[in-house]
DNA sequence: TATACTTAAGAACAGATGTGCGTCGTCGTG
DNA sequence: CACGACGACGCACATCTGTTCTTAAGTATA
């Protein structure tokens, strides 16, 4: 996207973007200018019009700080946080550094997903507990040892292995204290993609 | 933040921020008037100057369309997943609605926060799995019963629960085949706000 | 009933702003 | 060398835009 642009108009495109995010709004003309230390409105129009052939910009005519990025999701770099490293719940391995960075917001966004918060401890030997927060993707279809949410055949809903057998569904708890529930016919509502949990 | 404005105010507001987001410059004094139907742009100077005393927008004097959100971090309307409501373990509760969601992202971001990934088994009694990731607050004075990234004597780090004992702390691990470790003086590089899992 | 606040009209002004014209220098390409 | 691009100056103009002043209706509050 910057490719095709001298290292001026990239400049200029940079200034532009920043004081659209961190600022709220655009740049005008001479704002520009005095910013490049070009004396002359018409030497930033020149650059206007190169982003906006270029694609990279658009603008409304005769309108005070028109300008449009095209192309440009938003300031998303500061999104997630750093990762790292991995600890041994044994014994460490590497320092802490790297500049990898998660983010699990969108780590789970995909479409229709929806969050379930747990009750109980059914599932507590998938290391799923009271009061986590259960990512479920509901246009996902379970196989067979699947962690799913499924509706009983009294309607209620419950979260639980998932093991298709000959003509029924056997829908088991992680919990050797529980017994199995089977079912026919139900389809699960979704499946457990992801488990969050905050302590504190 | 809403709450203390007029209807008018806030469907000015609205329709700043809309702009700001989607088209990605604010608009005029005349634009707004225009919009709302208000002939006189002292009309809609009104409204600015109400928004800006009530501390949702900042102005630049004189400056076309130098409107600034304030307290708006972007268009996160759209971020974090819906919370569908409850899921026991043992049964279910409630349908699949409300409107509330939930931001994985925000929910971990105080400054400091490191991610790290676990690797071992040493903490599965606490639900806490290989694979999993823990989110870290350094900032954060460990208290006894907390799980904590702490650094062994031998300088390896580790997550374990931390309680102080005596003159020395016991770094116990949550799983009953693992034994103890006791370190002296060492502070806890972080402590465990969270954990997150993924699975597919 | 008096007071304050919100909302708005209308007119007028100063300054900010986008735009177009012509000119100029530099650089790389054919 | 000529040509086209990029980058920039200076000037002028029309209009856009924020601002202020005065006036006033409607509504809520005390």
């Amino acid at each position: 996207m910057l490719e095709q642009l001298t290292e001026r108009q990239r400049k200029v495109y940079l200034f532009i973007r920043d004081l659209i995010h961190n600022r709220g709004y655009g740049p005008t003309v001479r704002e520009i200018g005095e910013e490049f230390e070009i004396a002359s409105p018409n030497g930033v129009m020149c650059h206007l019009r190169a982003l906006e052939r270029k694609g990279l910009i658009r603008r409304s005519k005769r309108e005070a700080r028109a300008i449009e990025l095209l192309g440009d999701t938003g300031p998303e770099s500061l999104e997630g946080l750093p990762l790292a490293g991995r600890v041994a719940a044994g014994v460490m391995h590497e320092a802490i550094e790297q500049d990898k960075r998660i983010d699990f917001t969108s780590l789970f966004q995909r479409p229709g997903c929806f969050v379930l918060e747990i009750s109980g401890d059914s599932m507590i030997e998938a290391q799923i507990a009271d009061g986590d927060f259960a990512v479920v993707d509901p246009n996902r279809k379970a196989v067979s040892g699947d962690i799913v949410v499924a509706q009983t055949e009294e309607g209620n809903a419950t979260m639980k292995y998932w093991f298709p057998e000959k003509d029924h569904v056997r829908l088991q708890p992680a919990n050797s204290a529980m017994e199995p529930i089977y079912v026919r016919d139900v389809p699960a509502l979704g499946v457990v993609v992801g488990v969050v949990r905050r302590m504190s």
